[in-house]
DNA sequence: GTACGTGCAAACAATTTGCATAGAG
DNA sequence: CTCTATGCAAATTGTTTGCACGTAC
């Protein structure tokens, strides 16, 4: 069951009402948002600084991550609960041109990469811009 | 054969000093680079603005594409020249945590990606993180 | 000579840091 | 009560804009 509070408890980090409220905001847009969607939505009840570093707590406990993005705004979304400890290492990311939403595919494997030799890899994100089916 | 004069002269643009050094620097360090690289390097020759204008018209021009990359910094490398027209849609990036520098994978294809139904791509870009053959 | 590129100043935006206080456990 | 999260101010960094002048062509 995924709830605010529930996330929070597992990652041993503290009950506060502004860590609460991003993560419901994330739950309810599905979609990836950055610092100023929040701020948008928060900012009269909590500050521009303490968005910046509740989303930098959620980043090193790996309750976010970020989202690639081609428009240079930094932007987060959730990572999926299932795989506690050992956390999806590949994200596949859709961004439509026309809404500008960009929302995780998690369903989708990412096909094994031929590295040259010599590469190690660790993680990939793939971003696809396109249509979104709400756009097309 | 690439040179940053010919570079300039096959999009029309005026050849400065400027963009000369800028496409010089791309060539030379042969990984993505950001604007604070470049003005790094450049700072005593020209003016942190002009640096930005470069890029952008290079951009625009499709003469440099920008490089995802999770750290936030917008970085950028150069196309490859061999099609004009039919610009590759497809980049494929390696980041190397140790050195951080981020490389271009131009022989590497991209597998195709299954997108759910109602989702039109357009393009895709992959990064992938790890470690690269001078770093292990 | 004309149009565009550059330098400089300044505006603007994004992000980080320091410190005092409020609130969670 | 203790330790951490928050708010506010300010510093730092990244990026854009306006305008006058210089330069490619």
């Amino acid at each position: 069951m995924v709830n605010p509070h529930t996330i929070l408890k597992s990652h041993k980090l503290r009950i506060t009402d502004c860590r609460l409220d991003i993560i419901q905001e994330f739950l309810d847009r599905q979609v990836a948002l950055a610092h100023s969607d929040l701020e948008e939505k928060l900012k009269s009840n909590f500050d521009r600084v303490t968005i910046y570093r509740t989303l930098n707590t959620f980043l090193e406990q790996d309750i976010i991550h970020k989202v690639l993005d081609d428009s240079g705004a930094t932007k987060y979304a959730l990572c999926s609960h299932e795989d506690e400890h050992d956390h999806d290492h590949e994200h596949v990311h859709f961004k439509c041109e026309v809404c500008g939403d960009t929302s995780c595919l998690e369903d989708i494997s990412l096909p094994g990469v031929k590295l040259p030799k010599g590469y190690k890899k660790r993680e990939m994100s793939l971003l696809v811009t396109g249509i979104c089916p709400k756009c097309s």
